[in-house]
DNA sequence: AACTATTTATAAGA
DNA sequence: TTCTTATAAATAGTT
């Protein structure tokens, strides 16, 4: 139906290809329609071109989804259920362990209890019960490492404090001209083996501004 | 294109309609394939006849499931996705509500420990304390109950158990032939030959002190 | 299912 | 793309 008969072989030409796709096109998506019309049946055309351009042809009865699954009841064919099914059945079960857990933490929660009897009971009794000397001794564990670090942090405090007295009583004591070696106080652990540096850091306030002042607050010592 | 022009409108008449459908039909796939061919192009077609009979034309170039894949890459059309996206969110959020009943569980049962501070290991330990509580009070509750129904059988056998002897006894002493038919037995146990128990026990009770009280007042004797 | 007069589709050209 | 048109192809009505 042309000027010429044609072999049905793929059009080399692409630009020939592409105007015989849109005119043959045109021509199914008619046919689709007409026997739509005519014959009352559904009908589903959809095509791509070699360059990937897609066109659909739906019956207006139908929906694509409707028309889908149509397709697959009647075919039987089953495009995606498998996986579907496959996760279905997984959520299914994870519902359930839910459930369970949900059931399990109640019961361990002094709840649901009428559902036991004596011997689960008594099983569920021990289980609280090492449960809950595992939970003590964790937290004794962690009060008694707390308490330490408190303490350290104390004795450290106090060990310092002891050295500012004691510099300050020797000050006190004798004037000597004692050669400052400047430098500035750093320590978190307070002595040194003499136990004199704390002195020139005092002489080193003295001159200077900012009395010392321990991070709690708890110490405030300046000199006159 | 035929004897007659005809108007594009359902074909009431059924016959050639279905005639019609199938002569279409043919065509619609020739050409479908010549595309197909011709064009290098992708063509599903796909229709189902008033009568609901299936048919369908594919490229022999791709799948019916890689041809839907296809089609709701390009037209994005949601065909079964938004079901399916909703179920995997719910399959998300279940198994993440199962982990962290998991952990509770974990913790309930005195591990997983370090991941709380004091204050929670507290209130953990608080929590398991009133729940250990419950657990012991239901405990002693089944174990009570238990055991009062113990108790009561025990006792009930044992007072059928001294009855029984001394009816024996009383037969054994001498036979002054009284016959009564009230009262009727309850027994696990089995009656007596001579079904004269029940007399000998209400002799018994008659003269002995206290009113014989059977808790669950299956036996109610009383003399006329 | 075949036939065939006619309508319709379309190949090639513009 | 669209129009034109000669011609191939499809098909309505008939057998």
């Amino acid at each position: 139906m042309g000027r010429g008969k044609i072999e049905i072989k793929k059009i080399e030409n692409a630009t020939n290809r592409q105007v015989t796709y849109s005119k043959r096109r045109n021509g199914l998506f008619k046919k689709a329609q007409e026997l739509t019309v005519l014959c009352d049946a559904k009908v589903s055309l959809i095509m791509f071109s070699s360059t990937g351009k897609f066109h659909e042809f739906l019956s207006p009865n139908i929906s694509t989804k409707g028309f889908f699954d149509l397709y697959q009841k009647t075919t039987g064919i089953d495009l995606w259920n498998s996986h579907y099914e496959r996760m279905e059945e997984n959520y299914r079960r994870l519902k359930e362990i839910n459930k369970k857990l949900r059931r399990e933490i109640r019961q361990r929660m002094g709840g649901d209890l009428n559902e036991l009897n004596i011997k689960e009971l008594q099983a569920l009794e021990a289980k609280m019960d090492s449960s809950l000397l595992a939970i003590r001794e964790r937290k004794y564990h962690v009060i008694k490492t707390q308490t330490d670090k408190h303490k350290k942090k104390v004795r450290n405090l106090e060990e310092r404090h002891a050295n500012l007295v004691m510099d300050l009583e020797a000050k006190l004591d004798g004037q000597d001209g004692i050669v400052e070696t400047g430098g500035y106080y750093e320590s978190t652990m307070g002595l040194l083996p003499n136990g004199a540096s704390n002195l020139y850091a005092l002489r080193l306030y003295q001159n200077q501004q900012p009395p010392l002042v321990l991070h709690d607050g708890t110490n405030d010592l300046r000199l006159a």
